[in-house]
DNA sequence: CCATACATACATCCTTGTATGTATGTAAGT
DNA sequence: ACTTACATACATACAAGGATGTATGTATGG
């Protein structure tokens, strides 16, 4: 069955996407074939090739899918004009919300995380997600600057090292959730382990 | 060169490891065929397979070499008497410490973080890290408990939660410096985080 | 003389990339 | 309205290169 309109283009590349991300989820980015991919789509490699230029452009392609929601939660303004240390709790917080849930965010993680390697194949796929990452790392950076202007925090915090810390924080916490999902709630401990942090910065000296 | 005695083959063995951690590191495992690392070493793949069961095995073996050192300090008693805090923190600060030195450990985290995917392939020596990593674990939370216990953190302090936060914090600190090790350092950042941690968990109510 | 410690050779299986085939949508011409 | 022609959206076929595992060769130590 060729299809030919262009919705069931779209569509083809949508189950492309799908089945990618759940395969290289499950099994590794390098552990995966096209042919895999494909065959799991219903489809062939020539469909594959046809949307995308090789496994690195799929990769690519699928993590903007996923990564644009998250950007978009870390990044946005203070709309509801928390104060700051809500606000920045919230941001940091959102992804240990969502990962349980969306299986979508998840497979990303996942994916990120464990199961594909840093390497020339990954390489436009990884500086995508490096870009967007360094895009939150200064929103983030804006909000400690915010509540350290504002008196939320103590005038002599180091913003950047802050930033840092609470980053490195909940993907630390993501990252041992991700190896053993039932280990711990991750909500939980990513928000006690967040209010500790931001505790201990308030009260630093 | 047909290497003979013991000492001779057990050089070639070490040899070998070296290379795969080297290749490993630099072009991440699945990437990583066993022909170019028996090339690195200047021997052939029958030498692999020789001391090697398959590549699974080979990275598992590369693995221990470099875990134990790690596994020891974190899981070490309290022979100099350091207070309950004072011992978390240098228990959790010794990767950062020691990474930016330690080329070995630098390509283990690298590995670990960055170059390996989690598959069937790697199961082995996954396993193998995670056995060492639960042990890590129980040992730092029983420091939290003798925290607790000594009256160091107050006495609702959850030791699980901070135990997971904590390792959580290091580790992913370690992550995001891996990425981006000109980003900032790593030292500096882990130290202040962990400082800054402690005292949220000290002056928690 | 036998086991060790490799090197070499071989067969098989994948995987990728590309080239080609093909059926349909679509737009233009008449 | 009907044909023509071309682009689209794939499927299929082909060629080439690795990578792995194993089987075999071989030189030396003990």
């Amino acid at each position: 069955m060729v299809r030919k309109t262009k919705e069931e283009a779209a569509a083809t590349r949508l189950q492309l996407l799908d089945a990618a991300e759940r395969l290289f989820s499950e099994k590794g980015v390098s552990h995966t074939s096209l042919h895999e991919i494909a065959l799991a789509a219903g489809l062939t490699r020539g469909a594959i090739y046809w949307h995308f230029e090789d496994k690195g452009d799929l990769l690519k392609a699928m993590w903007e899918r996923v990564a644009l929601p998250i950007h978009d939660a870390i990044c946005s303004s203070n709309t509801n004009k928390l104060d700051p240390l809500t606000l920045i709790r919230s941001k940091v917080c959102w992804m240990a919300d969502h990962i349980e849930e969306d299986p979508r965010i998840f497979a990303l993680m996942n994916i990120v995380m464990l199961r594909c390697e840093f390497t020339d194949e990954t390489r436009s796929a990884r500086d995508h997600f490096l870009h967007e990452r360094e895009t939150c790392q200064r929103h983030l950076l804006a909000d400690f600057d915010t509540a350290i202007a504002t008196g939320a925090l103590p005038p002599h915090t180091n913003a950047e090292h802050a930033m840092q810390g609470i980053f490195g924080l909940v993907d630390g916490i993501c990252f041992h959730w991700l190896i053993q999902p039932q280990a711990f709630c991750i909500r939980q401990v990513t928000h006690s382990s967040v209010d500790c942090f931001l505790a201990g910065l308030q009260r630093s000296r």
